[in-house]
DNA sequence: CGGTATCCCATTTGATACTG
DNA sequence: CAGTATCAAATGGGATACCG
């Protein structure tokens, strides 16, 4: 049975999933970010097989989180960069490695720190809302259905 | 081929998508953070295989993201509930859910919208620097490498 | 209600080889 | 370098039946 899709679904988490969620897009992401834009060096960064990479830079592609494009003439020669779209997958990344490094972290701490340049100071990320600036906590928001997508926070966890 | 796990990575983003990276989790936790406990009530609601939710959720309790409960005891009932490590991925799930609301909402809007009661206004989720609390911006974070961790941003993308 | 057990096959994955 | 082609194995996922 092939699996089931969840870009049918009225919800924007899955919706997202279903672009981002398969085993290895998210590490992709990681070495794009981290400024990584050749088929070979994706692959040796992350040993991923390559027939999977090529399958997943194709669907970034697809979806226009990567832009594939000419940087020599020749050969020709390609290379991905992340569009607007995908860099706006930033705060899924971080909200990724920071909770990998609470709760996946040895003793020696976490493998990668922050430093944000514009305050200069050793940083975490942290969610927060768009209009007080106060981190968003699970018990403090609550979830308005518009249309028939279904409540997301709706009830007490 | 057995896939390749993440767990033995040195990168938490890796580690994390060892735990909640497989295809239905996070909708899991999605339910779980609307309120949903019971088993029937994720089944139902997802339309996952009745299986694959068990092994999923089964997974999450491994981990310690969710904790199995009984909350009735003839006959002996069991419930599913987030714990601390649980309620911390909420800013994942959110991340995720911002980013779906962006980038693959119709003209009619996103489906759910949130309301942070402690500002009363109608919010988005923004992830900021903890020490300034300025949004983080990927061009305006470098990372640094503890240990033998790898980079992550540590090139111009 | 809250799962297990089984079946079964489509898909995915990893390994390897090959090409321009 | 940047892929494509091929292949076998394993697993993932869905459906269904069953059980205390």
């Amino acid at each position: 049975m092939r699996r089931t899709s969840f870009a049918d679904m009225n919800c924007s988490v899955a919706r997202t999933l279903e672009v981002v969620g398969e085993w290895w897009t998210m590490l992709v992401m990681r070495e794009a970010f981290s400024g990584v834009r050749r088929f070979d060096e994706f692959q040796g960064r992350l040993g991923i097989a390559r027939n999977v990479l090529a399958a997943r830079l194709q669907r970034l592609v697809d979806f226009g989180i990567l832009e594939r494009r000419l940087y020599q003439e020749r050969p020709e020669r390609y290379e991905y960069r992340l569009t607007e779209k995908g860099f706006d997958l930033y705060p899924v990344l971080l909200s990724l490695m920071r909770w990998g490094d609470r709760w996946t972290a040895g003793p020696e701490g976490p493998p990668v720190r922050l430093v944000h340049q514009n305050c200069g100071h050793e940083a975490t990320s942290v969610l927060s809302c768009s209009e007080c600036g106060e981190e968003l906590k699970p018990r403090e928001v609550r979830a308005l259905m518009s249309g028939t997508g279904r409540p997301l926070l709706d009830r007490e966890a």
